[in-house]
DNA sequence: AAGTGGTCTAGACCACGTT
DNA sequence: ACGTGGTCTAGACCACTTC
């Protein structure tokens, strides 16, 4: 290689990972000594190996040096995109079908797990989501209303809460949990499936800033997949 | 702030995003008049720029510019341990029981998904994990034997294959996939539960460089959920 | 005290995609 | 052709951690 990239670096450190030229627990030589080695700027090496680390294959410390991880903890990056493009991207077409929607007074244990008052009114959601017609997705949602108050006004007919929310409230931060759950007697119902059909959910909970914006439960029609790459 | 630093332009950028200043859609100014306006060098505002486009909200394009994401796609990064890490970091203690250790030959379908022949054998391994000695996750594991040789002879009943592999075979790249299933009358036995219990199960398909080296179903015990933060 | 990674700078050249 | 991001460089200073 006549100029030394980044990548090229990556994918040599890689190299003498798996071939155990490095084992796990070996300490690499400094940033300037593989600057020198691989005759390019420290900046370029550091670059590298700082993706690596963040992958999780190396572990860094200042003064300690980088070493190779012993317990490689894999990250993987999981893609949460707006229904509709998830629907679309499998090349069918998507429609939704708003099964509720009223203002509320919410279950206390989700009232707790918001932090908001339980006396407090929410914006109760029930969409379902059809891929070419077929079930797709059984969307649960309630809304902080107070967090958003246009919602109340927003044509959610039209355009499903999740896609207004991305559009109108940017989301800071959120918890996301995957689970299996049986089906209940609603999810059967509106799925069109049999009672105890083991279903695919995610629970989500999105806030702006420290403020409850969203808590939604999303149970996937059976034999729903979802993939990512190492 | 005296100095900008690229977290300092990641927040402000991410402050103008969520307060709608740059609403989505919104070309930003190029990286250059940013650095006039932040008082810092072009590669400190790159660096910012690119790790907001990494996590999903920003799209950035050669000459079109940056813009902020009409569809932020939220990433998600799950971190995949050990399994024997896993139940420690929940505070039980980890045991695990080897079910069955047996060279034979795969199941078509297998084979095929791995590339491999049919004729050639491999390592079969079924695993009981326990956390304080209750079922935590049965894992039903093939190992290409051509790929990592050595593991033919390992301890297989002192450390689990995970972590043996882990240690002596560092994995370059795989698939994952996660799924929700009723579970059968092995998945039953095994775990002690009913039949048709929904169970959360991970689907890993792992190579070194573009070689197989094994593939791993893993069934949690009911009520297993993965957590996440966004 | 000393060595390592963490970050910033000012400048340069290049690759790509729009025009 | 041109403007944008993508990357590399050589140097500098700093922050953290171990010794």
């Amino acid at each position: 290689m006549s100029q030394a990239s980044f990548r090229d670096i990556k994918t040599e450190v890689l190299r003498r990972i798996e071939t155990r030229i490095w084992p796990p627990g070996h300490l690499l030589p400094s940033e300037t000594e593989l600057g020198l080695e691989f005759g390019c700027a420290r900046a370029t090496i550091n670059r590298a190996l700082r993706e690596l680390a963040e992958s999780g294959l190396l572990d860094r410390r200042r003064k300690a040096g980088t070493t190779v991880s012993r317990t490689p903890v894999r990250k993987a990056t999981l893609d949460i995109p707006i229904t509709r493009l998830e629907v679309e991207n499998r090349g069918a077409t998507h429609r939704a079908q708003v099964l509720l929607h009223e203002l509320c007074l919410p279950p206390a244990h989700l009232a707790a797990r918001l932090g908001l008052p339980q006396s407090m009114q929410l914006l109760h959601l029930k969409t379902l989501h059809l891929a070419d017609d077929r079930p797709f997705l059984f969307e649960d949602r309630w809304v902080n209303q107070k967090a958003v108050p246009s919602i109340l006004t927003a044509p959610l007919e039209t355009i499903s809460a999740n896609e207004w929310l991305v559009e109108n409230a940017l989301i800071s931060s959120g918890d996301i949990t995957f689970m299996a759950e049986n089906a209940g007697v609603e999810d059967a119902n509106v799925l069109g499936i049999d009672i105890g059909t083991a279903l695919f959910v995610i629970d989500r909970l999105t806030r702006i800033g420290t403020m409850p914006v969203t808590q939604v439960r999303l149970a996937y029609a059976p034999g729903h997949r979802m993939t990512t790459h190492m």
